[in-house]
DNA sequence: CATTCAGTTGACAACGTTGTCCAGGCCCTA
DNA sequence: TAGGGCCTGGACAACGTTGTCAACTGAATG
């Protein structure tokens, strides 16, 4: 074999073009293209040619060249905050969903609630010119995205809005869910409650946060800093911070957990406390119902959310012209026994 | 109703481009592409009005056009079943996160189970010019993909091995632990254990099923044909299986579940039955340690099996040419109770 | 028979980027 | 001052595809 390769790359393995296929076949290049796009105007004979051609080169068009030249991509980028979390599966695979009905590809990426990663991201999709962005945003300050927006890539918010530009966005009623939740406790008769929840710059956090402290105003109920720990997820400060509630000078009799991750924690730090503690969870869990109390928990429908958001980008994608629009679902409370615990009296 | 395109196209809304920025700066087009890829030979001076040209026009590279120039991509493709299971979300992530130590961006898509979709979409992928593919096969024949690795698509096959041709794989070592956990079993004296797995066709879910037979095969224990249950894992199916082990004429009195989603129902229907059942289950979940009893299991490492697949593939796109291999990582018997329940005796 | 027409087909120029190569300008030395 | 080298900058072609448009075929029409 005189193979001569004295190519200074590899060229995708140097594949066969529409060129190699049109010459094989003997006929034009375009035809080539007509044929392979389903174009009308080919003989079925010269169709045949061609296909043969394409088979016995293995020629498979490529997609680059193709979008270079029509401009778009039939691809959707998705930011998500950590594709390992369980809330974001069922999200991620409703906009998978949608991508797909619509004969679109999906490339995503996690920020690991890094606004600088965030952005990084979100610009290496732009520069592939996906035709649309779906963000779950870490940051609080998203101009750096209006020269994308304002050059036509169709942009949507999931889970939390978008820092300082006027955009589309679709979350959960944090605050209705929490203020709901709360007011669970307070309607099976505790006082004292606490809260954990995550750092409130993160805007699902601030909103639980005021739900929690709207259901006890509702209730007329004092609150006490020591109930509040906000800050970091991480096991062992939550940990700490339901340790310091239940065994401060004023003990919790229930607690309020803000997200997935701290209600794992918080469930963890109660299985091993003797004296029963309520506890209602922000999120659902796989196992929920079969932990004993059964797990109580504001759930919020992530596939819902993933599902709307997807289908307002392509709605714009096809060319809705209309306001950035807010667009909030509504949680639903499961109850399962962990939350239904009264107060524990001496 | 015939619409007729009057309008050209959006063509990404006109973005503007290196041409542009040229023009703006009064230099060269070829400074302008030195400049964005930090290549030397431009004074200082130069450059700064570029740069500022460059911000004044909100330009970004058109990935897709370099991409076409120069013939890779900076990017991988990851198919996976379902991007909702949470089995997944950990190595995803993994690849994702070697993906982005290597500057390339990860693409993906599930197959859900359907060896046609999985071919479109790895195909759909390879038009895109993927430098390389991650996939966990749905299909058990993956010859369509000999074009694509012969013209130089890197490819790494994780969880299960591919049909039909030599191709790297990573994988658990689903027979070992599943003997494993078999024997384990036995080991706290049982002797009618049942097997509810995933269809035979699907490699692990035969591997698993292999190691259950193996296990009680080393322990001389006879098996019955009614202990075993290979199918959908669907959840009705999964809890008439479970029923009519316990319940048929020599019920078992253990029962060692073939993956995730199986044991999940194993474990509702356990937990509505009088009589003690023991349990081992393949794969970890999140919640296992809180249940009552805790839930034995032997528990695989999809963030390393991620990992361990996405380094191979960058190996191999790092020039790496040896013969395709297979790495099989061990799997690890977590005792949490459910799988030391002794069996029961009237 | 000349003419039109519909249906096929291919030549060619884009798309936006990067690699190659050459032209100037500068500084240095002899 | 001439010759050499280095540095900077730009013209141009290519990458593989698709849109445009004109040329060709054969048949149908006058």
């Amino acid at each position: 074999m005189a193979e001569t390769e004295s190519r200074p790359e590899l060229r995708y393995g140097n594949r066969p073009t529409m060129k190699d296929v049109a010459a094989r076949a003997g006929v034009g290049l375009k035809t080539v293209s007509r044929v392979v796009n389903g174009e009308p105007g080919v003989t079925p004979d010269t169709e045949q040619r061609v296909q043969e051609a394409i088979e016995a080169l293995g020629f498979r068009r490529n997609d680059s060249a193709r979008v270079l030249r029509k401009g778009r991509t039939a691809s959707i980028g998705l930011v998500l905050e950590d594709l390992a979390d369980p809330f974001y599966g069922p999200l991620n695979r409703a906009v998978e969903e949608v991508a797909r009905a619509h004969g679109a590809l999906l490339i995503n990426g996690s920020s690991a609630e890094d606004p600088a990663r965030e952005q990084e991201l979100v610009l290496a999709l732009c520069a592939r010119r996906v035709d649309g962005l779906i963000v779950i945003p870490a940051g609080d300050d998203h101009r750096y995205l209006e020269p994308e927006i304002a050059a036509g890539v169709a942009t949507v918010f999931v889970d939390r809005p978008a820092g300082r530009i006027d955009a589309d966005v679709v979350l959960s009623d944090s605050f209705g869910g929490a203020r709901e939740g709360v007011a669970h406790l307070i309607a099976h008769g505790h006082r004292r409650i606490g809260f954990i929840g995550d750092q409130p710059r993160i805007h699902t956090a601030a909103e639980r946060l005021r739900g929690y402290y709207a259901a006890m105003e509702d209730a007329g109920l004092a609150t006490d800093d020591a109930w509040v720990s906000l800050g970091s997820t991480a096991p062992e400060r939550v940990r700490d911070a339901v340790t310091a509630m239940l065994d401060g000078p004023r003990p919790v009799t229930a607690v309020f957990a803000g997200n997935n991750r701290v209600t794992v924690t918080v469930v963890r730090v109660l299985a091993g406390r003797e004296r029963p503690v309520a506890l209602v969870g922000f999120d659902d869990l796989e196992l929920a119902d079969l932990l004993r109390p059964g797990l109580t928990v504001v759930a919020q429908d992530a596939a819902r959310l993933g599902r709307a958001a997807a289908d307002r980008l392509f709605r714009r994608l096809d060319g809705a012209n209309d306001a950035p629009a807010r667009t909030e679902l509504p949680t639903r409370l499961i109850a399962r026994g962990s939350g239904e615990i009264p107060p524990w009296t001496p």
